[in-house]
DNA sequence: CGGCATCCTGTATGATACTG
DNA sequence: CAGTATCATACAGGATGCCG
């Protein structure tokens, strides 16, 4: 497959794309409300059941099902620690895979800052720079790849 | 609310963001597998009803569902058109806001490329320059921003 | 503190058939 | 071509309570 989004090469054929798309892949992976949440928490830095429950807004059955889910995909893991002299506890921690997850959950919030009237919009900003940040598409030359530029091949 | 993500500054307090968090409102108003799927064929080419419904490979109940309720946030746009001596056809178009999740369906192309075993990858390339392509933050001074150097204020 | 079990509701989606 | 109608299934998520 050849496409240029919103240029003169359209898809060709009308077969549905699959099972294999790594768009519905992610999708099926992590495309519930309660995966995003609670990697937005992870990203604001959580790392205890507790913190992830409570500041998510999910149920504690609803977090510890997704947690669990999380984990097995090897999205975060659950690593016990014990702080000197105290009792042992358990740590969610971000791998690299939860990590490059980043882009998805920020580009969210960029959209809804800039398209839906509901939402309180959020900041964010270089910590080197203090410049404003957004989430695109990009070439390695740094080229900015606007949506008419974009070609996808497969 | 100021956060550094994976840095010193971690989020205080364990309120729940709420209903206003623009990631959730997000989740909330697109994140559903359908309408992942239908955007993504937007981006392909796809306009008509049944072009939509056959690439997506969702029903005809689910994709007219979901593609009526896209119309309604004005992700799409509804509009009729007939060319010279057919009949009256309709057409789904990506408005501005549709065109803005551009970022938020191929981040998630490009995580299942690189973490999802299942996924058979895309390649997404300029085609300026026909570099390839990712989905990343930058600031406006032109710096990659990785996780620890993003702020998050609201 | 860090969960799991149970029950319940709402919704997303599929399958199938039918209509203008 | 562009849907609508109906039925059935699966799962997300809330509410509540229990447990080590």
């Amino acid at each position: 497959m050849h496409v240029q989004l919103a240029g003169r090469l359209a898809r060709r054929g009308n077969e549905p794309l699959g099972e294999h798309c790594p768009i519905d892949v992610a999708v099926q992976a992590v495309g519930t409300r309660s995966a995003i949440l609670l990697l937005r928490e992870a990203y604001y830095g959580a790392t205890r059941f507790d913190d992830f429950a409570a500041r998510s807004g999910l149920t504690e059955a609803t977090t510890a099902g997704r947690l669990k889910a999380l984990v097995e995909q090897g999205v975060l893991e659950k690593l016990p620690y014990q702080e000197p002299g105290q009792r042992k506890r358990y740590e969610y921690k971000l791998t690299a895979s939860g990590e490059a997850l980043m882009p998805v959950v920020f580009a969210l919030a960029q959209w809804s800052n800039e398209h839906q009237a509901a939402a309180a919009p959020i900041k964010l900003s270089h910590s080197g720079c203090d410049a404003p940040v957004t989430i695109k598409a990009e070439c390695s030359e740094g080229h900015a790849v606007e949506m008419d530029q974009l070609i996808v091949t497969s």
